[in-house]
DNA sequence: GCCAACGTTGGC
DNA sequence: GCCAACGTTGGC
């Protein structure tokens, strides 16, 4: 039975997936916080913007890279707040249609990396007899910012630590 | 690089 | 409101 992004909400866990050659987990580890700019799919900004709060736990996948997985952990330090890089001419996030006074796109801020010792991979993922019902297991789910189950996350962060 | 799956756009 | 065309995502 396929599953759907409301069916794991509300919940204080998520999954958010960066291509490592824009930006990693070592990045944020370097940067100590950064904001989780350029997300451009209502249902992704709906999700950073309404429901992820200070304190929630996020999952750390590198995807679009020879072995995509969970890389390790990460931590909202900040709620939303509007992605001024969407007024930016220069960004490649630029879009004319968000308006400075009612914002189109938000993002939230992530901190207190943690890397893991071993990736767990899109491939553990699909094999584990309970991690495979999630969201980033199923065909077809491709949203960047994904709600999880706690004991999906803990499960997860028990196999890559 | 291929391509399936999905989201968005725009004509009607 | 429908849906074809197009663009993007992201695994492989």
């Amino acid at each position: 039975m396929p599953k759907s992004v409301k069916d794991y909400l509300p919940t204080e866990f998520w999954l958010m997936k960066s291509e490592p050659d824009a930006f990693s987990i070592d990045d944020l580890i370097r940067m100590k916080s950064e904001h989780w700019d350029g997300v451009r799919n209502y249902q992704a900004r709906n999700l950073m913007r309404d429901q992820m709060k200070v304190g929630h736990r996020v999952l750390f996948y590198h995807s679009s890279t020879a072995v995509p997985g969970v890389v390790g952990t990460a931590t909202v330090v900040k709620e939303a707040i509007p992605d001024h890089t969407a007024w930016d001419r220069k960004s490649k996030y630029f879009d004319a249609k968000s308006d400075p006074e009612n914002p189109t796109w938000w993002m939230v801020t992530l901190g207190k990396a943690k890397k893991f010792k071993n990736i767990v991979t899109l491939a553990d993922i699909k094999e584990h007899p309970r991690l495979r019902e999630m969201l980033v297991a199923q065909k077809g789910q491709r949203l960047s910012i994904q709600p999880v189950l706690a004991d999906d996350f803990s499960e997860i962060v028990s196999l890559g630590r």
